[in-house]
DNA sequence: TAGGTGATCTTG
DNA sequence: AAGATCACCTAT
């Protein structure tokens, strides 16, 4: 039976909240025939409207930010750095432009298949921990732009019922561009797990 | 801690 | 058309 989360979970109008909720779901990917996933540990979130740290502020739309106007439940991965591809979650109501970074991952399913991906003889927290590296893991790149949750390529299930974590909040990494709006909490994490940033 | 890397956006 | 920037990673 499928855990997937339910659209209603994503048009959520409130991005800080759907960041914070996501801690401790799971995300896969299946490419392949080959699935591979693990329990999210670490989220950002970005408004379109209010958040000069978002892509899309203010209001902006150009054809890297036009997947974020789409209704919640898609992917958002762009490239950064000539190098690597960042998955995010499109959050909130059509025509409103907000995302949710997924920033880590607690490896669970294709542990072999993700460290082939890796390439390299990565350390284990190495693996998944890190918006760039999660990705690579995951086989996510600028093909799964657009994709809805809820079909089978890349989803989000539900937390596991057996596990819970503490969370904790803090600024955003790596957007002291934004001003003041790099201040903002809008950083959430697993408390203590050790695929976390920093 | 510095350098790699190229898409994306802004300026002119 | 050109230049600056960048929600990062790896190896020194």
């Amino acid at each position: 039976m499928s855990q997937k989360l339910p659209l209603s979970f994503y048009t959520n109008e409130n991005v800080v909240e759907v960041a914070r909720n996501l801690i401790g779901c799971r995300l896969y990917t299946q490419l392949g025939g080959v699935l591979t996933g693990g329990i999210i540990v670490e989220t950002e979130a970005y408004n379109g409207r209010t958040d000069k740290a978002c892509h899309a502020f203010p209001e902006k739309r150009t054809e890297r930010t036009s997947v974020m106007y789409e209704q919640g439940g898609v992917a958002y991965v762009y490239f950064v750095y000539g190098m690597h591809y960042l998955f995010n979650i499109v959050t909130h109501k059509k025509g409103f432009a907000d995302a949710v970074l997924i920033r880590a991952i607690e490896p669970l399913e294709g542990v072999e298949e993700m460290m082939l991906r890796r390439g390299k003889n990565v350390s284990s927290k190495l693996l998944t921990g890190g918006p760039a590296r999660l990705s690579e893991a995951l086989g996510i790149d600028k093909s799964m732009n657009g994709l809805s949750l809820l079909d089978s390529t890349v989803w989000v299930e539900e937390p596991l019922p057996q596990i819970s974590y503490k969370i904790g909040a803090s600024t955003r990494i790596g957007v002291d561009y934004a001003g003041e709006d790099a201040l903002l909490p809008w950083r959430f994490y697993a408390i203590g797990n050790k695929f976390v940033s920093k």
